[in-house]
DNA sequence: GTCGGATACATACCCCGAGTATGTTCCTGA
DNA sequence: TCAGGAACATACTCGGGGTATGTATCCGAC
């Protein structure tokens, strides 16, 4: 029951917004099954048609979501990688940026928690083969080709580093406020080693 | 709708197993969000009254097929660990007994792929905290017990490194037969890379 | 040997929530 | 100015997890 009944063409962006921060507040609160379609309406001050109408169906919403988190802190992670000449230091920048976005709490849990369950595994990777797994694998060959690390043929080495990577996000985003620094700081700590590792194989 | 009406005690375990290997099958093919416990019921020749009886939730059936397998095969990588006395080969030979069964697909799929997404990932990694992410922890601390490794405070090595195995064992689940042999030696590449850097710390 | 309670299911039902069908209002462009 | 589509609201369906209840079988005590 929107207050003002009379909505020009300018609010319908509006209410997009509205939709997606609902949607971000309560699968971040209570998760993506615990929430349902008409609780995000009433947050939002729509209706489920509203969502509907702009995300097709509850994981479409999520999807929704998920591009546009990863959209600007994957796109910061990248950035991060490409500033710098040496792809050894650049991977290191990357993760460090990578890990101060898994620290916000909507961005850990969105993409590394409740997306994962709520689109299946498969479907999870299909979108991150867009991101963060995109990226890994993009810094990956990087290496390779400066002749830091030996080649890497099949999926296995991107695979299980971006395993890495999604654990440490849900760790930070499971970590509490106080203690994120600290942990953040251990974290760097295993894929130094996997890195260094690599390069003396 | 059971054949025989007359069922004596001992039949009691054969109906749970058949709901065991009926749900191990339809999890594995149609995953475990698109297996009704319905249709379950129906391979077993029983009702949803026995999957209730047994397990009380469709979860509850997923985690007794969870422990179930893992018993078995968590049980063989341990073995194969305490049975070399050099820690740093023992792991070795965990990792490849753990991928060889992640090679089988039920074991891989069900533990690494459907298990986190129905059980939601904090209540799989609690169940894991009893089987493969124990098995880790204790190997990491035998390492470093024996100076093979430097100290890791906190949880972020376990916990990144079962984000490893976890990724493993999805991407051997999903590996069609013939090529998981190659797969599974592209797999042990990162392991043996982490420890090296790990230990040269 | 029988009888009361527990076990091992079957049957019938409830209910929540995702998805759909349809209606209504408003804006836009020809 | 008047179709036609966008942007929602409203009312409904329906599949499936969960529950309540019924019933037959088994086991142990007296």
């Amino acid at each position: 029951m929107p207050e003002v009944k009379s909505r020009r063409g300018e609010y319908t962006e509006a209410t997009r917004r509205a939709l997606l921060d609902a949607a971000a507040q309560l699968f971040t609160e209570r998760g993506f099954a615990r929430t349902s379609l008409d609780d995000v309406a009433a947050v939002a001050r729509v209706t489920k048609g509203a969502i509907y109408h702009h995300f097709g169906s509850k994981p479409g919403m999520l999807e929704a979501l998920f591009d546009e988190l990863e959209l600007s802190e994957n796109g910061a992670a990248r950035a991060a990688f490409v500033a710098e000449e040496d792809p050894a230091v650049g991977v290191l920048a990357a993760l460090d940026q990578f890990l101060l976005a898994c620290s916000e709490p909507v961005y850990g849990t969105i993409i590394f928690r409740e997306a994962p369950v709520a689109l299946g595994w498969d479907a999870w990777r299909r979108c991150e083969e867009k991101y963060s797994f995109a990226l890994l694998r993009d810094m990956l060959d990087a290496l390779a080709a400066a002749g830091r690390i030996p080649p890497h043929p099949g999926e296995a080495l991107p695979s299980i580093a971006f395993g890495m990577l999604g654990a440490a996000g849900q760790l930070l985003a499971r970590t509490p406020a106080p203690d994120r620094e600290r942990v953040r700081e251990q974290c760097r700590m295993p894929f130094v080693a996997l890195l260094g590792g690599l390069a003396a194989l």
